[in-house]
DNA sequence: AGCCATTTGGTTACCGGTAACTAGTGCAAA
DNA sequence: TTTGCACTAGTTACCGGTAACCAAATGGCT
């Protein structure tokens, strides 16, 4: 930068501001210079650098994201999403995974912190308590994603996966079926999906229905092959069931699939409800009734309120801790 | 970090000596001190401004990759295989998705390396003048990936598309079909869609096949439901067609459903084959023929070239461009 | 004890920008 | 003519670490 100034014989400081302006609290150059200075640049191939900006001016022009898989498109869109939300404010996403697990997510918070991120999206409302009090002393805004955490540390965007999955199953039951039976992992390490579990066992206690019909099968989250080796243990143990819900489209194509390769009828001998509205689900044959979720939308919407939150931050005047929830729906298709 | 030298009667200097250790090419302290700063820190709660670190050791710590989608697990996965390889050096992985558009690319390259990354991923070999302009001039080490350019910037680790795709036209020629048409997209926005339905002609022509038979359908990169639609024109003009490549194992499985819900046997009436080796064509049924390439062994590989060459230009050796090359293979499965 | 090698900790300058303040200039109003 | 305001550009200090160099202490050896 001093190099531009030099050649131009003006000072590192109007350089500076020729490169801010538009949208800098300081003022502006003259149009003239500021076109002048620009050319310059680009003729003397200069790229301003950020880190020194972030530095100087005690803004990152981050924003990071802890997703627990990158290989997940409910995940991957949502990311999606909060790219276009925070990308018009002239910021970068920086986004780490955490594969599920809570230490891997402690260990990538503490990572990202270093690089001074204006704010953070996490997804789901379980972390350490280390975690937790890095967040805390960071003191930058944070917005959980896809779901509703009991203990919220900041802002959240998210719905009931327990609710959701008690309305599936309820849907389920309307339409008949009465001996159904949940499929997913073996372990609580994606809460998400226990918190599914756990609306299925509600719903099928308020229904009067048949209780305990719950198949864990892999480490979560389960896969396709998961899912259709699942179905062999559910119709050893209960051949009579008419409907199993699995804990995400994924292990419910899986499953599909399975009962295709038995020659079983689906949904005749038996339906097959799934959760996340993947593409998989809207294009196999039979198509997988689903719960929806508008997976970019929490993006964008968790996205908007960071950015809000981080506005409000950096005036002195905090955002006081807003949670938005974000609408779910039972999409009734051919498995069920 | 001034505030905990200070708490323990220590100078500014002696710290970022605890902190950095092991592994800076400075020195350490001794190992008591060591312990006796980091449990201070740890209960002051301080994290180390890496943005600091970068500003003055001229090392950023960063590693940027840019990838097609993120929304696709083939690149998600050497998404998590760079990531991996580059962690281990304790580099961080910077990630932006170009939505398959190089002026999209462009963009993000710009804006990636405005935070001086020590090196750079891309994907595939196309890209503008402006871009490859702005990587030389930048002078950090490049890979491509997933492809062999023809006109290679730096490192690649990669493989003929081209030559995969006539791999599996030959495949399928030797199974005995001999009406193969090709179902991708409609323009060559995605340059691997394009090299593979290059290969298919090359090989069509090779082997004395009837030509031409090239569905496009919807902007690349074509989805399940695209597959699916470009069935119908596919049947409606080549109503003898007996074998469909598809650009990528979604379209391919989205025609296989299509396929399915007019009743039509697959292998029997029409086979199909697809590419990428993804979940759904290995779980779906009839499982899918594809050609599969290990996409986290890309990033793995790619990630370990780009450390080798970011040692050997910080040692001021800079690593003379390699290539290498990743297998791929033909799998056979029940589609075809 | 005296010497040197080695280890350990401190000092100073600087990385590349920007905030905050200062100074000069032109023009309109008094 | 003078005053005052609006605008533009410059000056200085500093952000939080680390590189490079320096000084003191330690300890093993003759």
């Amino acid at each position: 930068m001093a190099d531009i100034a030099a050649r131009l014989g003006v000072s590192k400081m109007t350089v500076s501001r020729a490169l801010n302006s538009p949208g800098s609290r300081d003022r502006s150059t003259s149009e003239a210079l500021r076109q002048r200075i620009l050319a310059t640049c680009r003729e003397m191939g200069y790229v301003i650098d950020k880190t020194a900006r972030t530095f100087s001016s005690k803004r990152s022009g981050f924003v990071a994201a802890v997703i627990p898989s990158l290989n997940n498109s409910n995940f991957s869109e949502t990311a999606h999403g909060l790219t276009a939300a925070v990308e018009g404010a002239g910021l970068q996403l920086l986004l780490g995974s955490s594969d599920y697990q809570v230490e891997t997510e402690e260990r990538l918070i503490s990572e990202l912190l270093a690089r001074r991120p204006e704010g953070l999206i996490l997804t789901g409302g379980n972390h350490t308590p280390q975690a937790r009090a890095m967040l805390r002393s960071s003191g930058i805004p944070v917005v959980e994603t896809w779901d509703l955490p009991a203990q919220p540390i900041g802002h959240v965007v998210g719905f009931s996966n327990a609710q959701a999955t008690a309305a599936l199953v309820h849907h389920l039951h309307g339409r008949g079926y009465r001996r159904i039976a949940f499929i997913g992992g073996t372990s609580n390490r994606d809460t998400r999906g226990a918190d599914r579990r756990q609306g299925y066992t509600q719903a099928i206690a308020e229904l009067g229905l048949p209780e305990g019909r719950v198949i864990s099968f892999g480490q979560p989250p389960i896969s396709m092959a998961q899912g259709a080796q699942a179905v062999a243990q559910l119709v050893a143990q209960w051949p009579d069931v008419d409907a199993a819900v699995c804990v995400s489209d994924l292990s419910a194509f899986g499953a599909l699939a399975e009962c295709q390769r038995r020659g079983w009828d689906v949904p005749g001998r038996i339906a097959i409800a799934g959760f996340g509205d993947f593409e998989v689900g809207r294009n196999c044959h039979p198509r997988i009734t689903t719960v929806s979720v508008d997976s970019e939308a929490i993006g964008r919407a968790a996205g908007e309120l960071l950015l809000r939150a981080i506005d409000a931050h950096h005036a002195g005047t905090p955002l006081p801790p807003e949670t938005v929830m974000m609408p779910f729906r039972i999409v009734a298709r051919e498995s069920s």
